[in-house]
DNA sequence: ACTAAAGAACTC
DNA sequence: AGTTCTTTAGTG
C-alpha cells in the first residue's frame, strides 16, 4: 500500500511535526509537492502538502489508525523538490513551522485550487453568416442577440457575460445546436505587459566592465560565489545586472533580481524588458491569479529572469545562475511579521542549492555586507564613478538651531525655502523627505538641540501618552521636562511636523508650486506608487514630499533639489543601528538629487551637526562613515561582531511573560553562556517597544552571539519555536 | 462526593 | 485552531 508524509497545513506554531496518511487507489499518482485535502482532528477538513510517498507493506507498524487522503487540490504538483527543500532550510534557520514556510512558495489562501489556467471563448463556427440569425426561431430573441453580438466582437469572454446582458443557459443552447463553437485558451494576466521599452546603446566603464568580468567567471564555473557590488547612486548598477544577466542566458541559466519593494520595481522591468523577452515580475500586491499565472510561465521554462520583491524567491524556478539583491541595504528585505526571514540571507542559501553566484548591489551597503567584502567573504567589487560622470550633487547642511536663534521658526530653513524657489522658477523638480523615523517619540530642546537621553544606557528617552519619558533598555522613567535641562529654553517638544502640516506650509511659502505628498495613505492601491510617480515624472508637479519612500531609488531626470527636514530625528531613535540608519536617508535622499546632465543640490535640515552620521552623511563619505561606525559595533558587540536573536515574550498577565522571559535568561545564562567559550551575551527582559498590544504585555530578550547553531539548539530545547506566547527574531534589524 | 472551570495535550 | 482529556477549584 501506498502511504504519505504529508505537511499539514495549520497555521498553529504548536503542530511542529508531519503526519501519515493513506493514499486511496484512485490517488496513487500523487507525489511529493501536491496540495492535498485530508481530515485532521475531529472531523475537520484542512489542506496539506505531500513531503513523500512510500510503499509499505501493511500498516501495522503504525501505533495509530492512518486516514486516508481525500483528494487533490490542483491538476499538477505545486512544489517542485527545489521548493520543498528550500522550505525546510529556511524553516530550521528561521526556526518556524514547515508549514509556514511552504507558505510562502503559495500564492494565495489555503484550499483553493490555485489557478484557472484557461478560460472558454465563445465564437461564431467558420462557416457562419449573418443569415444564420434570420433563420433562428423568431422567439429566439437572446439567441439572436449573441449572436449578433459576436459577429460584431468576433469572440466572447465568460467575463463579458453579466455587462452584456447574456444568460449562460442561452449560451449552452447556442452551444448544442452548433451556431456557437466554445475554444480553450489560456489566459495569462500581466500587469506589466504594456511596458515596453528599447535597448540604448551603453558604453560600459572600466570599472563596469571589470566587474562583469569578475562575475562572468564565476558564472562559467557555476559555483557559488557571493560578491558586494558597491558603486555611488548613478555608477550603471542596473547595467552590470543586466550583462550578467545575458550572460547567464547564454549560458542556459536563469536569473532571479530583487528589489526593496513594488515602488521601485517599475524602473529596473523597464530596463530589462528592454533586453528580455522571458520577464517576469511579482511582487506582494499581485491578484492570486496573476501570480499563480507567472508561477506556471515559470514551471513551464518559459520564463528567463524574474524580477520582485522579497516574495520573488519563492516561485518554482530552476536552474538558476544569478541572484542579484539591489539595493541590498534596505530593510524592506526582513519581512517583519514570522517568519521573519530577510531576503537577502534567503538567496544566498538558495545560491548556494543553486551554484549560482550572488550580487548584493549598493551606494552605501549594511555595514555587515560591507564588512563580509572586505574580510574576503564576498568579492568586492567598487563602482567609484557615475557612468555619465557627473559629478555628486552639493550638500549644504542648515543647523536648525542657528534657524531659531536668527529668529526663524519655521520647518522650512531659508536655505531650504530659497532651493525650492529658485528650482520651481528654473523648471526643475525638488523632492522633499520628511524624517518620520521616531516622530514623536523623543523629545529634544529647539534651542541647543539637547535631546533627553537615559541617564542610565544614554539612549533615546521615549515618550509616553501618560507624560512620562521611559527608557527602553533600563525601564527607567522620568516626568517629561517643562524646560530643556541643558540651556534653560522652553522650546523644548517632541519632535517632528506631520506630512499635512508640512503640505500647508509648503503651500503658504511657495504658493505658485504644484505639491504632491506621496505617503502610506497615498499609496494603498495596487499601483498607487507609479501613478503618483508618473505624474511627477511627467512633470505635473514641482516638489515632491512625503515620508521614507520618496528617498528610493527613483530614477527622475527633473529632479534638482532634494530637502531632507530633520535628518537627525533617525540618530535618536534607541537603537544600535540609528546611526547607520540616519546616514542611509542621507545618502539615499541626496543620490536622488541631479541624476541627468543637471547638477544637483541638497539642503539637510537638522539640530545636531556633528554627529558621524550626519557629518559624512553630507559629505556621501561612506568609508568613513564605516570606519567610525564599525568602531562603535565592535566596542559595544554589535553585528557585524555578532549575531542577534530577539526574543518576544507575550502575555495577557505582565508578570507571566516578564518571569517566564527571566527564567529562559537564567537557562540560557547556565546552559550556554556558561558552557561555551564563544562570546555570547542574553539582555532582558525589557518592555518592548510596543509595551503592550491587543491586550498582551509583550518582552524583550535580547540574545549576542557568534555560535547561532547553539542558540538555536537551546530554544528549541526549551519548546520557544513552538509555543505561542514566544516570537524569535533571528537577525532582527532591531533590538526592541 | 460531585460539578464546573481551567489547563494540558493531541491532531496521522 | 479546535477538540478532548486531565487536573484543580469550588460547593454544601
Amino acid at each position: 500500500m501506498l502511504i504519505a508524509e504529508i505537511c499539514a497545513n495549520v497555521q498553529v506554531k504548536s503542530i511542529n511535526q508531519n503526519f501519515t496518511y493513506k493514499v486511496p487507489e484512485r490517488l496513487n499518482f500523487l507525489s511529493a509537492g501536491w496540495r492535498v485535502i485530508v481530515p485532521f482532528g475531529y472531523r475537520k477538513k484542512i489542506d496539506g502538502f505531500v513531503l513523500k510517498i512510500s510503499e509499505v507493506a501493511d500498516d501495522t507498524q503504525f501505533d495509530f489508525e492512518l486516514k486516508e487522503i481525500f483528494g487533490a487540490i490542483d491538476d499538477e504538483a505545486w512544489f517542485t523538490p527545489e521548493m520543498i527543500n528550500s522550505a525546510r532550510w529556511l524553516a530550521d534557520f528561521y526556526l518556524c513551522p514547515l508549514s509556514q514556510s511552504m507558505s510562502l512558495f503559495m500564492p494565495g489562501k489555503v484550499g483553493k485550487k490555485i489557478s484557472q489556467l484557461s478560460e472558454k471563448i465563445f465564437k461564431l463556427p467558420k462557416n457562419f453568416s449573418a443569415d444564420f440569425i434570420s433563420n433562428l426561431n423568431p422567439r429566439a430573441n437572446m439567441q439572436a442577440k449573441i449572436l449578433k453580438i459576436l459577429f460584431e466582437r468576433k469572440e466572447l469572454r465568460a467575463i463579458d457575460f453579466d455587462s452584456l446582458k447574456i444568460s449562460k443557459s442561452v449560451m449552452k443552447n447556442l452551444i448544442k445546436s452548433g451556431l456557437v463553437e466554445v475554444e480553450m485558451r489560456r489566459v495569462l494576466r500581466d500587469s506589466y505587459a504594456e511596458i515596453k521599452s528599447l535597448a540604448q546603446p551603453v558604453t560600459l566603464t572600466s570599472e563596469q566592465a571589470a566587474a562583469i568580468e569578475s562575475v562572468e567567471k564565476i558564472l562559467r564555473e557555476k559555483i557559488f560565489q557571493g560578491f558586494l557590488l558597491h558603486g555611488v547612486t548613478g555608477s550603471g548598477k542596473t547595467q552590470v545586472y543586466i550583462e550578467l544577466t545575458k550572460n547567464v542566458r547564454k549560458l542556459g541559466r536563469r536569473a532571479v533580481i530583487l528589489v526593496p519593494e513594488i515602488a521601485l520595481t517599475g524602473q529596473i522591468v523597464k530596463n530589462f524588458k528592454a533586453y528580455f523577452s522571458d520577464v517576469a515580475v511579482i511582487h506582494s500586491r499581485l491578484s492570486v491569479a496573476e501570480r499563480s499565472d507567472i508561477f506556471h510561465k515559470i514551471r513551464n521554462g518559459e520564463v528567463g529572469v524574474v524580477i520582485g520583491a522579497r516574495s520573488a524567491l519563492f516561485t518554482p524556478i530552476d536552474n538558476v545562475g544569478l541572484f542579484v539583491v539591489d539595493e541590498e541595504q534596505d530593510f524592506s528585505y526582513k519581512q517583519d511579521n514570522a517568519p521573519f526571514y530577510h531576503a537577502g540571507i534567503v538567496a544566498e542559501e538558495f545560491a548556494k542549492f543553486h551554484n549560482a553566484a550572488i550580487i548584493f548591489g549598493s551606494a552605501t551597503p549594511r555595514l555587515e555586507t560591507f564588512f563580509r567584502a572586505k574580510t574576503g567573504e564576498l568579492t568586492y567589487l567598487e563602482l567609484p564613478r557615475r557612468a555619465l560622470n557627473q559629478p555628486l550633487p552639493e550638500v549644504e547642511l542648515v543647523d536648525m538651531r542657528q534657524e531659531l536663534k536668527t529668529g526663524n521658526r519655521n520647518v522650512l530653513s531659508r536655505a531650504l525655502k530659497n532651493l525650492l524657489t529658485e528650482t520651481v522658477a528654473n523648471h526643475q523638480q525638488a523632492i522633499l523627505l520628511l524624517n518620520r523615523r521616531g516622530y514623536h517619540t523623543f523629545v529634544m530642546c529647539r534651542l541647543c538641540g539637547e535631546v533627553i537621553n537615559c541617564p542610565d544606557c544614554g539612549l533615546a528617552m521615549t515618550y509616553h501618552a501618560n507624560g512620562y519619558l521611559k527608557c527602553h533598555h533600563c525601564e527607567i522613567e522620568i516626568p517629561t521636562p517643562e524646560v530643556c535641562p541643558n540651556c534653560g529654553s522652553k522650546y523644548i517638544k517632541f519632535f517632528g511636523t506631520g506630512t499635512q502640516k508640512l503640505e500647508q506650509t509648503l503651500n503658504q511659502e511657495l504658493p505658485d508650486a504644484k505639491i504632491l505628498r506621496m505617503d502610506r495613505d497615498s499609496t494603498t492601491a495596487k499601483f498607487g506608487h507609479r501613478k503618483i510617480l508618473n505624474a511627477f515624472v511627467r512633470g505635473e508637479y514641482d516638489i515632491l514630499f512625503g515620508t521614507q519612500m520618496v528617498a528610493k531609488g527613483h530614477d527622475i531626470q527633473n529632479v534638482t533639489a532634494v530637502g531632507i527636514l530633520s535628518a537627525d530625528a533617525s540618530l535618536n531613535f534607541p537603537d544600535f543601528r540609528a546611526a547607520e540608519n540616519c546616514f542611509q536617508l542621507i545618502t539615499q535622499a541626496a543620490g536622488r538629487a541631479g541624476r541627468a546632465e543637471l547638477q544637483g543640490k541638497v539642503v539637510v535640515q537638522s539640530y545636531n551637526t556633528t554627529a558621524d552620521a550626519i557629518v559624512f552623511g553630507c559629505k556621501q563619505d561612506y568609508l568613513n562613515f564605516c570606519r567610525r561606525e564599525i568602531l562603535n559595533r565592535k566596542k559595544y558587540f554589535y553585528p557585524p561582531y555578532c549575531r542577534l536573536v530577539k526574543l518576544l515574550f507575550k502575555s495577557k498577565v505582565e508578570s507571566d511573560a516578564k518571569n517566564f522571559a527571566k527564567k529562559i535568561v537564567v537557562a540560557f545564562k547556565s546552559e550556554v553562556i556558561e558552557t561555551s567559550n564563544v562570546r555570547q551575551e542574553i539582555f532582558g527582559p525589557i518592555p518592548a517597544m510596543i509595551a503592550k498590544l491587543r491586550d498582551e504585555f509583550r518582552f524583550v530578550v535580547l540574545i549576542k552571539s557568534n555560535d547561532l547553531a547553539a542558540v538555536k539548539n537551546f530554544l528549541r530545547k526549551h519548546n520557544l519555536n513552538i509555543l505561542p506566547e514566544v516570537v524569535i527574531d533571528i537577525d532582527p534589524t532591531s533590538t526592541n
